[in-house]
DNA sequence: TCCAGTATTCGGCAACTATGAACTTAGCCG
DNA sequence: CGGCTAAGTTCATAGTTGCCGAATACTGGA
């Protein structure tokens, strides 16, 4: 499938530039961001641009949407939260819920647990993990 | 000072490398991980992987302490935990754009930016940490 | 059809990564 | 006590990858 998750590693490797961390931040204030605004926003060139946005796609954490001779780009946050949940394994927390590293041997499926919470979609999300 | 936050971006270049990440998820399970363990469970020569724990140590990401001849890592569980954080602030579930660049400009202190952002207002997103 | 605007591919320079060789420090045993 | 071995690091170098400027393709309008 398209949606296989991409290797935490690639992931980090796309937040690593700050570039590229600027342009996903930017990103992640809207829904549709178009990309002639990087051009103003970041300071290095149009073929940097598209190249720092090629990885991100490659990464799986922006998705490119093309609409008459302009490109738009979404952050895909679905993919971001994976990345968080494998961290998280990594740094339990002090007291989360009540497990501590009860499930730190469990595969993780990829399935985000936290994402089914999110989804519920009302004004208010409870993370509990 | 010393204690110094490292930048996000160095955090990820650090993790973005597998045998880091590799060499993360092994410091991650024990409170004390040896580094001769490293040898046996890496594909790499030694030089490498003094590379590459040195690599993590100035991303602050693991702290060395030398016991005899022999060193050991310990995982910055905070650092991680900061770092998720920032991510977190890009995938909030819930309220997604509201006043779309308005608050790009506050800079953020990494101290909670997440929970000041939600305790504000209106819809809330709740973190128990 | 021609032109302006938009974003991608091509080529070279710079930076990073991996490794063998040599060095430093710590414990061991004669 | 003095050399010997073990554990990691530092150094120098070769190979690889990343980054950006110049030139190129695509889109839509006059």
């Amino acid at each position: 499938m398209s949606q296989e998750p991409v290797a935490a590693t690639e992931v980090f490797k796309a937040l690593a530039d700050p570039i590229r961390w600027n342009i996903v931040q930017q990103v992640a204030q809207q829904e549709e961001f178009a990309c002639s605004i990087l051009e103003d926003t970041l300071p290095v060139s149009k073929p940097t641009i598209s190249y720092h946005t090629k990885i991100l796609t490659q990464a799986g954490l922006i998705e490119v949407h093309k609409r008459g001779r302009n490109y738009f780009y979404s952050l895909r946050r679905d993919v971001l939260r994976e990345v968080i949940n494998e961290l998280w394994a990594l740094a339990p927390g002090p007291r989360l819920v009540g497990e501590s590293t009860a499930d730190r041997g469990a595969k993780r499926p990829a399935q985000a647990p936290v994402a089914a919470a999110a989804s519920g979609d009302t004004d208010v999300t409870l993370l509990t993990w």
